[in-house]
DNA sequence: GCGATCAGGT
DNA sequence: CACACCTGATCGC
C-alpha cells in the first residue's frame, strides 16, 4: 500500500492567489477575465528549463509553458519518500482498458488534523421533512411497501404451513417416514409406499380433526366455493406433499412420485419449477417434463379461476383447492372481501397500470411529485414490469398539451411531438434511429448530435431557435439556453388555455434567465431539482475554474506532471477551455471529442486550444469515470511512467459539494504519486440558485424532475424553494 | 450478427 | 449520495 494522504477542504488551503478574488464571469471571447499570473505569486519553477519568460503565443506551444508559482501547502502533502518514477509510457489514457474496481478500499483517508475525511456533516445537514402530499408516486411507493408486505405475509404463512404440515420426512439416517402415521416406510417399495400413504391420506380425510374442519367435504366444487366465500376459516393443509403426489398421479406420472418425495417438492415449490429444474431432479424424459410444465402453467395462471385450474390440471382431489384457499387467506389481510380468483394481478400493484398516465394536479403551492429517472427505473424493476407498459412520469408530460419532453423511454403512438432538451443519455434514452413517432424538437446543436451519434434522419428533426416563438399544433413554443451543456434548452409552452408551462430540462441558473421570462405568467414549472437540497450550495463555475487553474499552477512545480480533467460526452467544456486559455496551453482531447466540439459550434478560436496529439500537451481531457478511482488512475500512471512522475486529476461534479464544506471550491485527495481533486463544477443549479429562480418565476405548481431521496423528500425540498 | 434493452456497476 | 455514463448479458429479429 502506498502512502495515502487526503486533504479535506477543512484544512486544505487554496493557493493564496485564488483567495484574492472570485473574478468576473467568464465569457468565451474574453480569456483575460482570469488573470494569468496573480500578482502575489512567487515565481514558479520552470517546467521546461531555459525557456522561461517567453511571450505566450497565439497558437500556444506547450514547450513554452513556464510554471511560476510556489507549490505552497501542496508540497507539504506529498510525502517526501514517494518514488516518482512511474513505469513505461504505453499509449493514450483515453483508450484505457478494463480496470479493477476495488481501490476505494485501499485508500485510507486521513487528513492532517486526524479527522476522518468522510465526515457526517453532510448527512446531518440533510433534513428529511415529510410533507405527505398526495401524489401518484407517493401512492406508488406505498404500493410497493404494501405489496412487499403482502408478499412477506404470504411467505410467512407458507413457511408456517410448511412447518406444520406433514411431509414424507427423510430422517438423518435416510429413513422415509409416512407423514401421516410416522411409520417407517423405507423398506417398502415405491408402489407400496404410495399405497400406504394414500391409505393414510384417505383416512385423514375421513377423520374429523381440529386442524381441518372441512374434511367432511368430499365434493370438490363445494371446496372451491368455500375457498372463495370464506377464506378466513380455512384450515391449514394436511400435507404439502400429498397434493403434489396426487396431482402427479392425475397426470399419469406416478412413476416420478419418488423423485418428488426425495426432493421434498411441496405444492409451492412445484409451481416454481421450470423444465430445467425437472431435468436436474432426474426427470430425464422430455415427454413427462413437458407434460408437467404444461400442467403447471395452468395451475399457476393468476387469472384462472379455481375451477379452471382444476379443469386444466385434471386435479380431482381437494388439494389444489386447499392451496388456493391458503393464498386467499393470505391476501385477505388487504382484500378481505375479494376472492383471489377474481382479482386482477394489477390490483396487487397499486400505482402502476391502473394509475395510467393521467396528469394529476398538485396541491398549491408546492410540488406535484413525479418519479425521478433513477427511482422510476427502480420502481419498474420492483414491480417486475418488463418495461413494455411503463408509466410516463409527470415531468415528461406538458400539461394542457399533447407534447412529451425527454420521454423517449416512453414512446407511444398517441403523441407526435417529442422534445429533447439536451444530448445526455438519461434524456435521450430510448431514442433510436428507428424512431417513427413523429417529430423531434430540439436545438441545432442537439439536432446535430442526434443525427451524428444516433443516426436520426434530419427529416425527423425540427430545430428550435433560441428565443424564437414558434407555433406547434396551436401551441406557442419558445426555447432558451439552459446553460447546462452545449445545445441544452429550457422550453416555454403557452397553450391556448393560458396556462403556460416552463420545462427547464437540466439547467444551471443564470441571471438573464429570469429576464427572458418577464411577462410570461408560468402556471407550471417543471424543474430540474437535481441539487434541490440546502446541502448543495456550491460556488459559481467561474470560481471553480479559477480554483482548477491555480491548482494546476501550484502543482506544476514538478515538470513531469500530467494533468487530467474529467469530462462527459458533452459537458464541462467550459472548464477545460478556460484552463487552456488562462494557462495559454493546448489541451489534449481525443479525435472523437474534437469532432464533437466542432459539431457543437465551438469557434476556431476555441478549437485552436485543443490538440489530438497527446504528446503536445500535459493536460488531457478524459472521460470522467477514468478518474473515478485511484485504481484507474494508477493504470493511467503506469502507461506514462517515463514521461510523467506525478498525476493530478480533476474530477468535476456538483455532488462533491454535498460532503464538503459549503462553497468550498474543491478538495484534494492523494495516494502516492496520484493526486485527485474533486471540484464542485456543476452544470445544474445549486439550491440557492433554484430558490432564486423559483422566486422570480413564481409558478403556481412545481413539478420536480428528479427525486434525490424519494418523492417525499423531493416534495419537501421543493417546498423549501417557495418558503 | 445486429440493434435494442436490461441489470448492475462507477 | 448522484452524475452520466459504461460493460456485459439477454432478447428479438
Amino acid at each position: 500500500m502506498s502512502n495515502t494522504v487526503e486533504d479535506d477542504d477543512d484544512d486544505f488551503q487554496i493557493p493564496p492567489s485564488s483567495q484574492l478574488s472570485i473574478r468576473k464571469p467568464l465569457h468565451p471571447t474574453n480569456a483575460n477575465n482570469i488573470s494569468h499570473r496573480p500578482p502575489n505569486k512567487k515565481p514558479r519553477l520552470c517546467r521546461y528549463p531555459g525557456k522561461e519568460n517567453v511571450t505566450p503565443p497565439p497558437s500556444p506551444d506547450p514547450d513554452l509553458f513556464c510554471s511560476s508559482s510556489t507549490p505552497h501547502c501542496i508540497l507539504d502533502c506529498i510525502p517526501s519518500s514517494v518514488d516518482c518514477s512511474l513505469g513505461d509510457f504505453n499509449g493514450s489514457i483515453s483508450s484505457l482498458g478494463e480496470e479493477d474496481k476495488e481501490d476505494k478500499d485501499d485508500c485510507i483517508k486521513v487528513n492532517r488534523e486526524g479527522y476522518l475525511c468522510n465526515s457526517m456533516e453532510a448527512r446531518l445537514l440533510k433534513s428529511r421533512i415529510c410533507l405527505g402530499f398526495d401524489s401518484g408516486i407517493h401512492e406508488d411507493d406505498e404500493g410497493f411497501v404494501e405489496s412487499n408486505s403482502e408478499l412477506d405475509v404470504l411467505i410467512n404463512l407458507c413457511s408456517e404451513s410448511e412447518g406444520r404440515s406433514g411431509e414424507f420426512s427423510l430422517g438423518k439416517d435416510d429413513s422415509i417416514q409416512c407423514p401421516l402415521c410416522s411409520m417407517d416406510i423405507s423398506s417398502l417399495s415405491e408402489e407400496q409406499r404410495q399405497v400406504h400413504s394414500n391409505t393414510c391420506l384417505d383416512k385423514s380425510y375421513n377423520q374429523p380433526s381440529e386442524q381441518d374442519s372441512l374434511r367432511k367435504c368430499e365434493n370438490l366444487s363445494s371446496l372451491i366455493k368455500e375457498s372463495i366465500d370464506d377464506p378466513v376459516q380455512l384450515p391449514q393443509l394436511v400435507t404439502d406433499l400429498s397434493p403434489v403426489l396426487k396431482w402427479l398421479r392425475s397426470l399419469g406420472l406416478a412413476k416420478y412420485e419418488d423423485v418428488f418425495i426425495r426432493e421434498e417438492i411441496d405444492w409451492d415449490t412445484l409451481q416454481s419449477l421450470t423444465e430445467e429444474d425437472l431435468l436436474s431432479i432426474g426427470i430425464t424424459s422430455l415427454g413427462p417434463r413437458k407434460k408437467i410444465v404444461n400442467a403447471l402453467s395452468g395451475v399457476r395462471d393468476p387469472f384462472a379461476s379455481s375451477a379452471e385450474v382444476q379443469a386444466q390440471s385434471h386435479c380431482t382431489s381437494g388439494h389444489v383447492t386447499e392451496r388456493q384457499r391458503d393464498k386467499s387467506t393470505t391476501r385477505k389481510a388487504s382484500e378481505p372481501k375479494k376472492p383471489t380468483a377474481n382479482k386482477l394481478i394489477t390490483e396487487f400493484f397499486p400505482g402502476q397500470a391502473t394509475e395510467g398516465t393521467k396528469i394529476r394536479t398538485a396541491p398549491k403551492p408546492v410540488a406535484e411529485k413525479s418519479p425521478s429517472d433513477s427511482s422510476s427505473r427502480r420502481a419498474v424493476r420492483r414491480n417486475g414490469n418488463n418495461g413494455k407498459s411503463k408509466v410516463i412520469p409527470h415531468w415528461n408530460c406538458i400539461p394542457g398539451t399533447p407534447f412529451r419532453v425527454d420521454a423517449f423511454k416512453y414512446l407511444t403512438r398517441d403523441c407526435c411531438h417529442w422534445f429533447l432538451t439536451h444530448f445526455h443519455l438519461d434524456h435521450y434514452q430510448g431514442l433510436t434511429k428507428s424512431f417513427s413517432h413523429g417529430k423531434i424538437y430540439c436545438s441545432l446543436v442537439t439536432a446535430k448530435l442526434v443525427n451524428m451519434k444516433l443516426g436520426i434522419p434530419w427529416e425527423r428533426l425540427q430545430v428550435l431557435d433560441l428565443g424564437q416563438k414558434v407555433n406547434i399544433s396551436g401551441i406557442d413554443v419558445t426555447c432558451f439556453d439552459a446553460n447546462h451543456c452545449p445545445g441544452s434548452i429550457m422550453i416555454l409552452f403557452e397553450p391556448a388555455n393560458g396556462k403556460a408551462v416552463l420545462h427547464t430540462g437540466d439547467f444551471r441558473y443564470s441571471e438573464e434567465m429570469s429576464n427572458w421570462l418577464i411577462g410570461s405568467h408560468i402556471s407550471s414549472l417543471i424543474l430540474d431539482t437535481t441539487y434541490c437540497n440546502p446541502q448543495y450550495d456550491f460556488p459559481k463555475q467561474e470560481a471553480v475554474i479559477q480554483f482548477v487553474v491555480e491548482a494546476i499552477q501550484a502543482e506544476a512545480f514538478n515538470p513531469k506532471t500530467l494533468f487530467l480533467i474529467g469530462s462527459y460526452t458533452i459537458g464541462k467544456e467550459r472548464l477545460f477551455l478556460e484552463v487552456a486559455r488562462v494557462l495559454r496551453e493546448k489541451i489534449y482531447i481525443n479525435p472523437v471529442k474534437l469532432k464533437l466540439l466542432e459539431c457543437l459550434g465551438f469557434s476556431k478560436d476555441d478549437i485552436q486550444w485543443f490538440t489530438v496529439k497527446e504528446e503536445e500537451s500535459h493536460i488531457h481531457v478524459v472521460p470522467l469515470w477514468t478518474l473515478a478511482s485511484f485504481k484507474r488512475l494508477k493504470h493511467v500512471a503506469n502507461r506514462y511512467t517515463n514521461r510523467y512522475s506525478l498525476i493530478v486529476a480533476f474530477s468535476p461534479t456538483g455532488w462533491t459539494s454535498g460532503k464538503t464544506k459549503k462553497k468550498s471550491p474543491g478538495r484534494r485527495l492523494q495516494q502516492g504519486t496520484i493526486i485527485r481533486y474533486e471540484v464542485p463544477y456543476s452544470e445544474h443549479s445549486s439550491f440557492t440558485e433554484l430558490k432564486e429562480f423559483v422566486q422570480k418565476v413564481s409558478p403556481e405548481v412545481i413539478i420536480p424532475s428528479v427525486n434525490n431521496d424519494g418523492p417525499d423528500s423531493a416534495a419537501a425540498m421543493v417546498s423549501l424553494l417557495v418558503t
